[in-house]
DNA sequence: GTTTTTAGTTTATTGGTCTTA
DNA sequence: AAAGACCAGCTTCAACAGCTAATAAACTAAAAAC
């Protein structure tokens, strides 16, 4: 067989002329919107690291570079392959276009192109699926007729093409163009999928998928006594996994911070004998025991007193009642599924037997496990699995062995002191009816229940690939703080939060607790933990005071002395030389633009991660023309912003959100264009962020106000 | 005083851990009870010693006649093991002891026992970090009443000086508990209300407890658990399984069997600057030695590939990537029905153990208490975001209140079950053959047959690691050398006995034989008929042979299916085939049979 | 300082067939 | 009959070498708690 691959996707993305406005004002263009859900699923498709082919292609490009174009002289013209069906790479993203074109091409002619690469392009891959992914807003009708469209339509069909489209909304009623009829055909008819860049991205693309690994079956006979044995499979079912493969070490290179070529890391692992400091060779090491102060070299043990665990086996040790099996007892790290071998309808006809007795009888089984011959053995309980949706089948969970119980005490509780009144149950009562998790959200939401086990994404996993992607995108800039999507998973939802409120309050007022005295044994950890958090805070702040670099005093100490015959703004204390250069009357029209290069300078150059000395330029810099005029800032910040949009720094943008250095509104200052604040990537936030960011500007305008006073 | 707390507190984790085994021997109605007090005490040592714990213990008894050898002016106590490291001397000195030998007193008195015990910790060379005096007693026979004064006098002195009384009721359950030691308890517990110790006469479950109260009472986390804003009540974290069970393994010097210690040496190593080199001369040690340079943190990069390419990050940054979110919290994200939680379904990692802890927020057990009883009833558990340790990473837990986990004299608490997240979980292959697959009402009454021969009541104790056990039992052989212990009993494999009952027949008859439908493993190869070895039938497809000699596929028959073959072409000038290589089988069909 | 836990490694084996003692 | 040795499949001009992957168990290092 040749090399499989599960999936192989073309993404087709229209950068000509009929994509590069935006539809309503403010509003990102098609284009604009298109690159970022592109960049999105590339990013997702790098980061699941699974086996799966991608190409990009763009329509209306002004270049025409394909396959097609070149075997029909001036047909297929205005599109390019920018990258053809290989794994995918950073550099796709990074190759993407700065802007749309002038030029327009044909979406038809580019499902063709693409069909064409399925067919020709890849020579000996197998593929399983083949999509192609079209983002265009079809205002570019395509040219082709009636009977080559159907003919191209049966293509996609005989060929297995599935055809998704993403971006406009082709069920809209007000959109009806013939182009979007006909592309709804095609998703209906090739059974693909379509969704609006909101949807895709709020939804689908919103978080990162964890590279996948195969289930591989562990095949045994699950034997019942010496002479029954049914032939099983077992796949691990749910398993606590790290979000990465292990970290590969590499050396700095001093000049281009990046891993040398020449140097490389190498571990030797040494035995140093504790009585003489000699290094012992690995041939004169033997293992041993400790038994009390007693060593016992273990070649001195008889083998035969040794366990011999047996072969490979999956033995039936007894039935017991479900309620026996506590959630105390479950050791070991997640659970198996065990189906009856596949193929094996017989062993199949008796798993499923099994099951079904268990279930009725609630009981579960207890087995020993032997995984491989000689191995140790294990105990587990098998317990009957039936769900109607998924699985049929007996779910294996590791037990725990006896030498394996503590048997802690804990200071009784059953004193007279701890007695608890019915009041006090109550009102926990109280509390747990509020907080009903089942309903935590209106019925808008597709489900009512918050947090459902095993199908929301764990925010550290989620941050680390965050951070891959970052760093991959943005090489030498500082990693963001965790992103939103990801701090909100361990919020409370806000209906919970608030229908709590009161039964919180009540149970205030049952219960007497009074916090102890920290004792002197904590002093000393309690010191530590503010020397930590100074710690913390000098890292923050480096940047703005000293630093540990020895160079850094000694240029910061001057700058204050030398301030008087500043002439420029610097990137080391900005807002001071603007302060000065304003007392020296430079004109304020001559300032901005420098104001605002030198903030763009310190975030280029910005370590720290956190922006402060930017954000605090930034805000002089609002705060200066609020007084007196919005517009050279607010033109300056349109245009910044969409620089940070393209640049993928949108912890930048919300810094600049969060800290109120948005757009002057009309409310700060009457000769301001700007009604609201309709950030170019206010579709990044869930919508009820909005009304809080238009909340937290009016607030900045009263203080301002209070600045004025 | 307050300096006197001061300067113990400042070495708080320093030192080792001490324990005083104070066994009653008066006994005047000839009980069971010291006799089992000794052999749950050899036990407990010996657990000590198969772990090579560094705690120190000593044993004496007390309520024991006058002997002339009496410890100098002390009356009735006898110091068996001094207070040590355990060790094999002592261990089978205890064992070897008859406490009847040492005769019974006129009178108990407890105040010099206590008085010695305190000087056993005073002449104790090694700093302890804990002191423990755990008294193996009846509760229903107390001191000639001449000594109740003296011998709380002497318990409030221990406890002034941080030494820990504690008292293990090893009794049969009926046995009434005489007030003094109520009494007693109380002042060992600073005054205190507490609960008087269950009696316990089971000699493996007094181990289990020595070994526990001898041991360091540690929580995994002691955190505030925040309710709702401005609610927190203190509590604890506790596994109650070790991850490790296994005992220390060293290494040692062949020769010498001095115990060895091992260091890893991370160099960075130049492989440009001799690149003319001759690749052996890298491997060469001596030369590449010379190359080695330490590395520096600084100089230390970590990567991942992604998208063909590396994605690299410092030191710092790789620390930070694992370390993102906030401090050690227990925080309520509200209920659900207790009904969700399905082991079969979400069972991830070993749960934790959450109490109630008095230390931080007083109150916090009658808030607990509450909290578990309206739990209880309303039928849910509580979900909460866990972050154990300042650098560790948080989770989803349900909070399930339970009861005597693992059988323990732990009146309430909750299981602390870790909820999956989506990216533990995987997709399984599924096969649409449920369809053809119906249990009929026979197959349901033989199974259910089968399974009630063989019910059982699981108790989380009854399985012990059989591998762990026989190495044990392999040490001590050795250290022990004349002892000769409890044979080796493999607790995981069960009784045949029941198993014989089985009607295997019948369940073969009605669900048999398994593989029969088993898929071909390939075209070109046989049909895997059976999980059984496929057992050549003697005929022979002249097609399949013409076939695979053409195709050169000859090698696709086994040793046996070559040589019936050879035979059944009735070659005259055939060889003896016995002995051959399969290869020269092969090359004789190509050979003979075209 | 010691113990405990955990995260993160590394390492060996997996399966079927054939030969051998 | 059981145990251990040994080559496994996939490319395809063909033959070659040189890849490939999940998993359990054993292990180390590091962090945090007392």
């Amino acid at each position: 067989m040749p090399p499989k691959v599960d999936q192989a996707a073309i993404l087709i993305l229209d950068i000509g002329r009929n994509v590069s406005t935006s539809d309503e004002k403010g509003k990102k263009s098609f284009f604009e919107e298109a690159k970022e859900c592109v960049a999105r699923v590339i990013e997702r498709k790098i980061m699941s690291q699974d086996k799966n082919l991608l190409g990009v292609m763009l329509l209306g490009s002004k270049k025409t570079q394909n396959n097609m174009a070149e075997q029909c002289d001036g047909a297929f013209r205005h599109i390019e392959f920018l990258a053809e069906l290989q794994a995918p790479t950073w550099k796709m993203i990074r190759d993407f276009p700065e802007k749309p074109t002038k030029s327009r091409g044909d979406w038809m002619d580019a499902l063709v192109v693409a069909a064409d690469h399925f067919k020709n392009g890849l020579s000996q891959v197998k593929v399983n699926s083949k999509k192609i992914l079209l983002m265009t807003n079809f205002m570019c009708p395509t040219c082709l007729d009636e009977n080559d469209i159907e003919k191209i339509l049966n293509g996609f069909t005989e060929e297995e093409f599935e055809l998704d489209v993403i971006g406009p909304d082709i069920y809209d009623e007000s959109l009806k163009s013939e182009d979007i009829q006909l592309a709804r055909k095609f998703v209906e008819t090739t059974n693909g999928e379509t969704a609006t860049f909101e949807y895709a991205m709020q939804s689908c693309l919103l978080f990162h998928k964890k590279r996948t690994v195969n289930p591989t079956p562990w095949n045994v006979d699950l034997s019942i006594g010496p002479n029954i044995k049914i032939p099983v499979s077992s796949y691990i079912r749910l398993r606590d996994e790290p979000a990465v493969k292990t970290w590969l070490k590499a050396v700095k290179d001093p000049v281009t911070l990046t891993a040398s070529s020449t140097e490389g890391i190498m571990s030797h692992k040494m035995h140093i004998n504790t009585e003489n400091q000699e290094v012992v060779e690995p041939d004169s090491v033997i293992k041993g025991y400790h038994y009390g102060q007693q060593i016992i070299p273990f070649a001195e043990c008889d083998k035969s007193l040794l366990y011999e665990p047996g072969e490979k086996s999956l033995s039936l040790y007894g039935f017991t009642d479900a309620s026996n099996i506590n959630w105390q007892c479950l050791s070991g790290d997640g659970l198996a599924y065990i189906f009856g071998r596949k193929g094996d309808n017989k062993a199949k006809l008796a798993i499923r037997c099994l099951i079904e007795c268990l279930h009725e009888m609630s009981l579960v089984g207890i087995v020993r496990r032997v995984y491989n011959k000689g191995n140790a053995p294990k105990m587990f309980a098998i317990l009957p699995v039936i769900d109607t949706n998924n699985y049929v089948c007996l779910s294996m969970i590791p037990l725990c062995y006896k030498e394996e119980i503590k048997y802690m005490a804990f200071p009784p509780t059953n004193l007279k002191r701890y007695a608890c009144s019915k009041e006090q149950v109550d009102g926990f009562k109280e509390l747990i009816k509020a907080m009903d998790l089942m309903k935590a959200y209106d019925d808008t939401y597709e489900g009512t229940e918050a947090f459902p086990i095993a199908e929301t994404v764990s925010p550290s996993v989620q941050y680390v690939l965050d951070c891959i992607a970052f760093r991959a995108l943005n090489p030498g800039k500082p990693l963001p703080e965790p992103r939103d999507d990801i701090l909100t998973l361990f919020k409370i939802p806000p209906l919970v939060q608030k229908r709590s409120k009161e039964p919180i309050e009540k149970l205030k007022n049952l219960f007497t607790l009074t916090k102890v005295e920290a004792k002197t044994r904590d002093r000393k950890r309690t010191q530590q933990q503010v020397d930590a958090d100074m710690n913390d805070q000098n890292l923050e702040i480096k940047p703005d005071n000293q630093s540990n670099d020895g160079d850094m005093p000694t240029i910061q100490l001057p700058v204050t002395k030398k301030s008087n015959t500043i002439t420029k703004i610097g990137t080391i204390d900005p807002v001071n030389d603007y302060k000065l250069l304003i007392s020296n009357g430079t004109p304020l029209i001559d300032l901005i633009p420098e104001m605002a290069k030198v903030i763009e300078n310190i975030v280029d150059c910005s370590f720290d991660g956190t922006y402060t000395k930017a954000l605090e330029a930034m805000k002089h810099l609002r705060q200066e023309c609020v007084k007196a005029d919005p517009a050279p800032y607010n033109n300056w910040l349109q245009k910044f912003k969409k620089e940070l949009t393209d640049r993928q720094k949108d912890d930048v943008l919300s810094l600049i959100n969060d800290r109120q250095l948005n757009f002057i509104l009309k409310a700060e200052n009457s000769s301001s264009t700007h009604e609201n604040v309709d950030s170019t990537q206010s579709q990044l936030y869930e919508n009820d962020t909005v009304p809080d960011a238009t909340e937290l500007t009016m607030d900045t305008e009263i203080n301002d106000l209070f600045d004025e006073m | 005083m307050e300096s006197d707390e001061e300067n113990e507190e400042f070495q708080a984790w320093k030192g080792v851990p001490g324990t005083v085994v104070l066994i009653n021997a008066f006994n005047p109605s000839s009980t069971e009870s010291p006799a089992i007090s000794h052999v749950a005490t050899c036990r407990m040592i010996r657990q000590h010693l198969r772990f090579a714990s560094n705690h120190y213990i000593g044993v004496c008894l007390y309520g024991t006649g006058d002997s002339e050898a009496a410890s100098f002016g002390l009356q009735n106590v006898t110091e068996i093991c001094s207070l040590n490291l355990p060790n094999l001397d002592d261990y089978k000195k205890l064992q070897s002891v008859n406490i009847t030998s040492y005769g019974q007193a006129k009178d108990l008195k407890l105040s010099d026992a206590l008085w010695h015990c305190s000087k056993m910790f005073t002449n104790c060379k090694k700093q302890l970090v804990s002191r423990t005096i755990l008294m193996l007693t009846r509760l229903d026979i107390p001191p000639v009443e001449s000594d109740h004064r003296a011998t709380y006098m002497r318990v409030s002195d221990l406890v002034q000086s941080k030494i820990e009384v504690k008292i293990i009721n090893v009794a049969n359950e009926d046995v009434p508990v005489d007030q003094f030691y109520k009494n007693f308890l109380s002042e060992a517990n600073g005054g205190k209300e507490t609960a008087v110790p269950k009696a316990i006469w089971d000699c493996k479950e007094i181990e289990n407890m020595m070994y526990q109260q001898s041991h360091r009472h540690l929580a995994l986390a002691r955190l505030s658990f925040e309710i709702g804003d401005g609610l927190a009540i203190g509590v604890g974290v506790y596994s109650l399984l070790k991850s490790n069970a296994l005992p220390k393994n060293v290494n040692l010097h062949r020769d010498t069997n001095a115990i060895l210690t091992s260091a890893t040496k991370t160099v960075k190593v130049s492989n440009e600057g001799n690149n003319s080199n001759k690749v052996q001369m890298d491997v060469d040690e001596a030369e590449n030695e010379q190359k080695q340079l330490p590395v520096l943190k600084s100089e230390l990069l970590h990567y991942q590939n992604y998208g063909g390419e590396r994605i690299e990050f410092t030191d710092k940054e790789k620390k930070k990537l694992s370390n993102p979110f906030g401090p050690p919290i227990l925080k309520l994200l509200g209920f659900k029905p207790a009904g969700i939680m399905c082991k079969e379904k979400w069972f991830l990692k070993a749960g934790y153990f959450l109490y109630p802890n008095e230390d931080v927020i007083e109150g916090s057990t009658v808030a607990f208490k509450a909290l578990h009883q309206a739990c209880l009833e309303m039928k849910v558990v509580a979900i909460c975001v866990l972050c154990t340790r300042v650098n560790s990473k948080p989770y989803i837990v349900a909070l399930a209140p339970c009861g005597h986990p693992l059988g323990l004299d732990v009146e309430i608490g909750f299981d602390v079950i870790r909820i999956p997240f989506i990216e533990s979980v995987r997709q399984l292959p599924t096969e649409d053959e449920g369809d053809n697959i119906n249990v009929s009402e026979a197959h349901r009454r033989t199974m259910k047959d089968i399974v009630n021969t063989l019910k059982f009541d699981y108790k989380p104790e009854m399985f012990e690691n059989p591998k762990l056990q026989s190495q044990y039992k392999a040490v001590e052989a050795i250290a022990l050398a004349d002892e000769e212990l409890e044979p080796f009993v493999d607790t995981t494999k069960p009784n045949m006995e029941k198993f014989q009952e089985l009607e295997e027949d019948l369940f073969d008859h009605l669900f048999g034989p398994f593989g029969a439908t088993a898929p071909k493993r390939s075209g070109t190869k046989e049909a895997g008929v059976s999980s059984k070895r496929t057992k050549f039938d003697g005929e022979i497809d002249e097609n399949l042979l013409q076939n695979r000699i053409s195709n050169k596929k000859v090698n696709m028959y086994t040793v046996e299916q070559l040589k019936h073959i050879l035979k059944w072409k009735n070659i005259q000038s055939l060889p003896a085939l016995t002995g051959l290589k399969k290869n020269d089988l092969v090359n004789l069909v190509y050979e003979y049979c075209c």
